[in-house]
DNA sequence: AGTGAGGCCTGAAAGC
DNA sequence: TGCTTTCAGGCCTCAC
């Protein structure tokens, strides 16, 4: 489920295999993603080169140097597969295929919650999916009086908002969980009752998960290199995602306690009650 | 306005 | 064994 670290991993992945390339055709096997591919992509996309590569939020951004940038969000299931020849088989899913001169990208996913889309580019800020979109994690601006002026009227759990992509840009589900064990924070915790402290805290967590995240991702890098040419995939060592029951590895030592799983939004958060106050 | 619930979608896993 | 049900979640829409 590509999240920050995810899409920077595919996006790093992109510019290294087609920075600059000519965009020789476009073959669309789906249009219905989670919005409809453009008529006109094909059209607009072909014998433009390939200007640069970008992430803004959960989206990878293509500019092309006709105006105009291919939006790719992965949903949850989206993945980039990059072939450096034709010949391959196409698969189930296969829902675009862009040929250009340094190879060939095909975008892939099961579950259609994912989006492929064209934006002119100086058009991008103004476009509904990038409007409303709270501080990249990484950005300067995303300070501990930013948070709190984004949190303090809130009364929902702090975990709930840090999915809200109007908030803070760029962390799911597993990274929620994750960004607030390293915090020390309780996930159910009511936004208004953050400190300036503890939101100090917080986005030093969200920096260290994600930094940690994308260098894991990173490391992944090398296995598109090889023969199945499948790029983004990455497993990271969670601390307590999917570890339900398990012993809190921060409370192995001295006291054996168990990482709870709860719904929260109807998504399932992952926490210790012992050190997340 | 702020918040919560439901829906989209497929495949894996669990349940029967 | 083979079918049905449940669950996963990013993000949008709708209702209170």
């Amino acid at each position: 489920m590509p999240e920050l670290p995810e899409v920077e991993t595919i996006k790093e992945a992109m510019r290294n295999a087609i920075d600059g390339a000519l965009i020789k055709s476009v073959r669309i096997r789906n249009r219905h993603l989670r919005q409809k591919i453009p008529d006109n992509f094909e059209n607009i996309v072909c014998l433009s080169h390939v200007r640069r590569l970008y992430r803004i939020a959960k989206y990878a951004i293509m500019e092309l140097d006709n105006g105009y940038c291919i939006i790719w969000h992965f949903g949850m299931s989206g993945k980039i597969k990059i072939e450096k020849e034709s010949g391959f088989a196409l698969e189930k899913h296969d829902h675009v295929v862009i040929s250009t001169s340094k190879g060939i990208l095909i975008y892939n996913d099961p579950r259609r919650f994912g989006l492929v889309s064209l934006i002119e580019t100086t058009k991008i800020n103004e476009n509904p999916l990038f409007s409303n979109l709270g501080c990249d994690p990484f950005d300067k601006q995303f300070t501990s009086t930013y948070l709190i002026n984004k949190l303090c009227h809130k009364h929902i759990p702090i975990k709930t908002a840090l999915l809200d992509q109007s908030i803070v840009a760029g962390i799911g589900n597993i990274y929620a969980s994750e960004a607030l064990y390293e915090a020390h924070i309780s996930p159910l915790r009511e936004c208004c009752s953050i400190t300036e402290k503890e939101s100090k805290s917080l986005i030093e967590a969200i920096r260290i998960t994600l930094k940690k995240a994308i260098n894991a991702g990173g490391s992944t890098l090398h296995d598109y290199r090889q023969p199945d040419g499948n790029i983004g995939y990455f497993q990271l060592q969670h601390a307590v995602y999917g570890k339900e029951g398990e012993t809190c590895p921060r409370c192995a030592k001295k006291h054996p306690c168990k990482i709870q799983r709860i719904t929260q939004g109807g998504r399932s958060t992952y926490y210790c009650p012992h050190t997340q106050k």
